[in-house]
DNA sequence: TTGTAAGCGTTATCAG
DNA sequence: CTGATAACGCTTACAA
């Protein structure tokens, strides 16, 4: 017996109730599912019409098999920072809805030897359509050559140029940071603390570059006591907050690689019942939604992490039926500098 | 000739391989992958040994078109609250990681006519192993209804019983707001402002009616003049803050229904020149990152997000080869009072 | 431009 | 307890 022969109206319709209901074969079927070119405009219109009629959706685990590449996107990320990771999913939600897309978290862990084949056993086992890298492990130059052995298309997110346009999604942290501290300095700040990023970051790197180089355009020399790292999260910028309000000549402004971080330095700054920005002038980085709920609203550099994200969803999406447009995406995302209170010339 | 006699060696091994190299059938192999409980002990070991050698893995698209069932857990939501939303991620994903189970994420419109349908789409093409629903949605009875008629496990979160124990977990709002008032009350506040969650929430409910509890076992009366409702959004906790401290005379403490319109409360106290504690007392509800990292830090309620999603993929998993233990998990968690800064007696 | 046959890698059925 | 054979629903050769 053929399989088929199935008996119709029972269950989801298959691709072979279509092609019967449309007296063609699967094949043609297949064809009209997967915009294949050479179709004749006419069988094309009769499948299409009878698919609508029955409400037919292909299968995509019979798809996936049969392509050995799934209909899902991944998003492999260690980034430490929650607000950054929900931002970029809901970006490349955004883009997938209405696809036939689903979106795949995995999260990785960066610290252990066995990332990289994690990721690879990850990839070779779901067979994904393409994945999204974020920071820090996006500058991994390791998992995209593995993403490209595989066979697995990939974007990456990160604050610079790391890979070609295609596949990667890119702010521009070093210009935004000399912006920022410039306008730290233009206020009239002249003793001004970093708490960087922690090593190994790009972003990291870049934020702390952007920073001395706002300072040397104003012929400030860089104070070592002024400076301290952090992990990006909320205790380390306590803590540092902390060395840098030790400093004497305290600073009398303090940038900080990331809002979690400007936020723990501003609970710092509380506890010594200093008065932001009155005492103690505070920029952060990223715009994430504590920046405005804190008081003070913090001052911030927002990079447009949603609009990257969906660029990274289009990249991964194009030439394939759910591209949704020709065009191709930015590479490049300028962030601005977003003014809020924590930032008054010092007293 | 035989689809079965593939040249070994190149590529992923198969269950054809490994049946080959251990002398079996591939459906021998299936009954080891699978767990099966008539199986020669010998038999096992053999094929078991083949594997470990090989490190074959199934191939996860082919038992899915194979047993109309996908290796994936969905989270699907409407979810106000990112915090939230993230912290069930992490706690499903701290479950799924080293399981054949991946976290397929799928956020819906609650608003929209279609959602059910749409659910039932995304279900019926999906064809997940199993689902956690996030409140508000997870109170729609018509959705669970719909993922038992097609197959698909779920289990709810929410803050009541609403389902039965393989299908729910819980946290227990009303009582934990009743202790957190009672603390206010203690501290002796009389006059204190309530900021509602939104309409059709059971959380917002419970929450409202654990702090309608709370005044009535002090003999306390509910003042309509200090209720407002927000949306559980910042910005929300922001107006509603404004318009009880326009309450005459001013309330001198406000529970709000989660921390991010209690961090908008503070907000509003700022503005009007008040000092938290010393002149307005708050609460808030969830125990976010905000929670700690505004100032003062917020004294609220912690329920045990990731506990509880950890349950919930348990749950999903039970009577899997991931099952990690027999024993059932708690339905019912409860919720403790994090005492912080931004309470005192009033002056 | 369309159809036929043979997979993709697994599990279910049912007989031994 | 084990195995042959037929699905699962789709796509890729290769013909026609």
């Amino acid at each position: 017996m053929d399989s088929d022969s199935d008996s119709p109206g029972q269950g989801k319709p298959t691709i072979n109730d279509i092609a019967r209901l449309s007296g063609v074969s699967k094949k043609t079927v297949s064809r009209v599912i997967n915009r294949s070119p050479l179709l004749n405009a006419e069988t094309r219109k009769r499948v299409d019409d009878i698919i609508r009629e029955t409400g037919y959706v292909p299968n995509p685990q019979a798809r996936a098999l049969a392509l050995r590449r799934n209909f899902l996107i991944g998003l492999v990320h260690d980034n430490p920072n929650a607000q950054t990771v929900l931002g970029v999913q809901q970006g490349l939600l955004s883009v997938l809805k209405g696809t036939e897309y689903e979106l795949i978290v995995r999260p990785v862990d960066r610290g252990s030897l066995s990332m990289v084949d994690d990721v690879r056993a990850f990839l070779e086992r779901q067979r994904l359509h393409g994945i999204v890298l974020l920071p820090p492990i996006s500058e991994n130059d390791d998992l995209a050559r593995l993403c490209d052995s595989l066979g697995c298309r990939y974007v990456r997110m990160g604050s610079a140029l790391l890979d070609v346009d295609e596949r990667m999604v890119a702010s521009n942290d070093r210009e935004a940071v000399r912006t920022a501290v410039a306008h730290l300095i233009a206020a009239g700040h002249r003793r001004i603390g970093l708490i960087e990023g922690p090593e190994g970051f790009r972003s990291a790197r870049e934020r702390r570059d952007g920073f001395g180089e706002a300072l040397a355009a104003a012929g400030l020399a860089l104070d070592p006591a002024l400076v301290t790292r952090g992990n990006y999260r909320f205790e380390s910028g306590l803590a540092a907050g902390r060395q840098l309000l030790a400093a004497a000549p305290r600073p009398t402004a303090i940038f900080a690689s990331n809002d979690e971080m400007a936020a723990g330095a501003l609970h710092a700054a509380r506890a010594a019942g200093l008065d932001v920005p009155a005492d103690l002038s505070i920029i952060g980085f990223d715009d994430t939604a504590i920046a405005a709920h804190i008081w003070p609203p913090l001052t911030t550099v927002r990079w447009p992490i949603i609009e990257m994200a969906k660029a990274a969803a289009r990249k991964l999406l194009a030439g394939t039926v759910d591209a949704q447009t020709n065009a191709p995406d930015a590479t490049l995302f300028l962030s601005q500098l977003i003014e809020r209170a924590s930032v008054a010339p010092p007293r």
